[in-house]
DNA sequence: CATTCGTGGTC
DNA sequence: TGACCAAGAAT
């Protein structure tokens, strides 16, 4: 018979595992929260200069409820999911209200905190303090699917729910920090969604996707789903110092929270706002292009008006600013936003 | 339970 | 080059 899952992960884990991410050094419970929330549907190779930029402006969850949102969202500003800042913002506010400035080390009141749901909850239990929480993370239903040969998307309720129960069986009584970044490891570097290294595998000997060659086959594909697409005009009013309006986004819907262009639906709606804001004689259409989300695609045609003049009256509107070059890179701003300004700027 | 949240890399 | 998806959670 074969020694346990976990005994196995742990003995490869100790030659093979990441040991240096940033992270782990120190490994104390606001790094590994903030870590996990930036991991959130996010690789490794994106999050390590994210992290290390927003851990150097704030070092302490204390710092974190002290920033203004501004603040953190421009530190997010790129990576995406920006409700996951908004709700680790309010956090680490109610950490300093309710739990004397520190994460909670209770399941049901970290849990209850907003942006960490089971899996986050169980990770900063786990890694920051050994306790004996499992987690089940991408990588993990990857694994367990494989190893177990289960089928059915991941994203089924029946099926997650054993793959959390697997999850719960495999976690062992000891060193459950470092089995829950071996498992993680695992799923990252060796049992990979294309071409596993199987032959490198410690689990091999009993998986059963390996067993059957099923390991194509699992985890089981979404089922496929057609997205729609929108359009929108994105306007870009700049100055005569080549300053250019933002609007901050409102708090529902996509990039909330973030400073963006205005926009209309069509390029007359695009004349009527522009001349709301300022005084302006003649646009300049630039080349369209897609941004592609997760649940529908859009189609954005820029319009430029340049030599804009400012209409009185905006300053009144915390919502509006106009905004120079030098002072985006402290604002969250939406990536092909971001994209869209540097390249006017090259240009200009 | 299905949808809504971004972005960049991979094949 | 476009579809797929990666350390999920909230509603």
């Amino acid at each position: 018979m074969n020694a346990s899952l976990a005994a196995r992960l742990l003995r490869w884990f100790d030659q093979h595992g990441r040991k240096d991410l940033p992270w782990q050094h120190p490994r104390d419970a606001y790094r590994v929260w903030l870590s996990e929330v930036m991991l959130q549907q996010t690789q490794v190779a994106t999050v390590v200069s994210y992290f290390e930029r927003f851990v150097n402006a704030l070092p302490t969850l204390r710092d974190l409820a002290a920033a203004d949102e501004d603040t953190v969202l421009a530190l997010w500003s790129g990576l995406g999911y920006y409700r996951r800042a908004r709700f680790l913002h309010r956090a680490a506010q109610l950490c300093v209200e309710r739990h004397g400035g520190e994460l909670p080390r209770d399941f049901a009141a970290l849990s209850a905190l907003p942006g960490i749901g089971r899996s986050t909850a169980g990770a900063i239990l786990a890694q920051a303090h050994g306790l004996r929480f499992a987690i089940l993370d991408g990588n993990v239903k990857r694994v367990l699917t494989r190893y177990h040969g289960i089928h059915g998307h991941p994203g089924e309720s029946a099926v997650e729910k054993q793959l959390w129960q697997q999850a719960e069986a495999h976690t062992p009584a000891t060193r459950i920090a470092d089995y829950t970044q071996a498992i993680m490891d695992l799923g990252a570097t060796l049992c990979t969604r294309s071409r596993p290294r199987c032959e490198d595998c410690p689990l091999a000997a009993d998986c059963i996707a390996h067993r059957d060659g099923l390991t194509a086959q699992l985890p089981s594909r979404k089922p496929p789903k057609s997205i729609p697409t929108r359009a929108t005009v994105m306007l870009i009013l700049r100055d005569r110092h080549g300053r250019v309006l933002l609007e901050r986004r409102g708090p529902q819907g996509v990039w909330s929270g973030l400073w963006s262009l205005p926009e209309a639906s069509d390029p007359d709606g695009a004349w009527r706002i522009a001349q709301q804001h300022a005084q302006i004689d003649d646009a300049q259409a630039l080349a369209p292009f897609t941004h592609v989300f997760s649940h529908y695609r859009l189609d954005i045609e820029p319009l430029l008006f340049d030599r804009a003049t400012a209409q009185r009256g905006i300053a009144d509107n915390p919502q509006l600013r106009w905004c120079s070059a030098g002072e985006l890179g402290a604002l969250g701003l939406p990536a092909p936003v971001r994209s869209l300004l540097l390249q006017i700027n090259d240009n200009a």
